[in-house]
DNA sequence: TGGTAATGAGCAA
DNA sequence: TGCTCCTTACCAC
């Protein structure tokens, strides 16, 4: 998916062109036809990000909650008033993030397009619109709905508010692989396959340690670096991984899929640091997991183990 | 035209 | 651990 950093320019955008707007709310689809009826007709008031879920809230109190998945992505579109059209979601092309070339003509716009068939919520303001396709989480919670699951998330680096402490201490009450429990969003919410790997390839972390086995020094490192990097994907709304020196020449805003990474999607290639041919894709957790066996090679034994 | 993989996660067994 | 759901783009045929 879409990763936390997509999640939150979505509220982002959100915030930007839809809160303080009164808002239909349809479903083209129909698999979301009764949620849509709850909030259509009412005034969002807050738009926010928790790891990868999505809220908006309306004036009676009730909240969309929205989780890409896998697929899932955000379609805008509107006239000059509607801050630049374009699309967040799932990459429709390996290394490309996001799309603003749309076919949306922000001096044309009289009311949005024809939806897709595939279309979930359509949501439209007096000056622009959003569609909303693949999510495998679209519905409307009450206010206890949406405290119950943020309860079940772990903190997240996108959060300047944030406490890691609680990730710091899921860490040490468990033996499974560093490289799962950075994945599991009741420990820390908003890393996905890409964020992962890459902040474990920058800490020199071999993935397979046991969690309750890594420095606190290297977890602080873990977390400090996640804050780095999503708020860096927050910016370019792409994943950019890689030190300057790494992509020499290349400035973050131009470093694609040949520059952008260190090891994820890139088995078989020469690392960028240590320059041998020692970058892998491993099954960790029924996820492919990139690393590079020699920068990251640490303790080895736990590997095996 | 069909198979497959993709930044995810819940569920049954 | 493996299956399922959601959608799209790309690739081989």
């Amino acid at each position: 998916m879409p990763e936390g950093h997509s999640v939150r320019r979505v509220a982002i955008k959100f915030g930007d062109n839809f809160v303080g707007e009164t808002l239909a709310v349809s479903s083209p689809q129909g698999r979301f036809g009764r949620g849509a009826a709850l909030v259509d007709g009412e005034r969002a008031v807050r738009s926010y990000a928790h790891g990868k879920h999505f809220f908006l809230e309306f004036e009676n109190k009730l909240t969309m909650n929205v989780h890409l998945g896998m697929y899932g992505s955000w379609t805008f579109g509107g006239d000059e008033q509607f801050i630049q059209a374009s699309s967040i979601g799932a990459p429709r092309r390996i290394g490309e993030q996001e799309s603003g070339d749309g076919e949306d003509d922000a001096a044309g716009y009289l009311e949005p397009p024809a939806p897709r068939a595939t279309t979930r919520v359509r949501l439209v303001s007096r000056h622009g619109y959003a569609d909303l396709v693949g999510a495998t989480i679209c519905r409307v919670l009450e206010p206890a709905g949406v405290a119950a699951l943020r309860s079940q998330l772990g903190p997240d680096p996108l959060d300047p508010e944030a406490d890691p402490e609680p990730f710091y201490d899921a860490c040490a009450r468990t033996s499974r692989p560093i490289g799962a429990v950075l994945m599991d969003q009741k420990a820390i919410a908003g890393i996905g396959n890409i964020f992962r790997a890459e902040s474990l390839f920058r800490a020199a972390q071999n993935p397979y340690a046991p969690a309750r086995h890594v420095p606190a020094e290297t977890l602080r490192m873990l977390w400090r670096d996640n804050v780095t990097l999503m708020n860096i994907g927050v910016e370019l709304g792409r994943i950019v991984t890689t030190a300057p020196e790494h992509r020499p020449g290349i400035p973050a805003q131009r470093a694609w899929r040949e520059h952008a990474n260190y090891v994820y999607l890139r088995h078989g290639r020469d690392c960028r640091v240590c320059g041998r041919d020692t970058i892998v894709v491993e099954d960790l957790g029924g996820r492919k997991l990139y690393w590079c066996t020699v920068c990251q090679a640490g303790d080895d034994a736990a590997r095996a183990a």
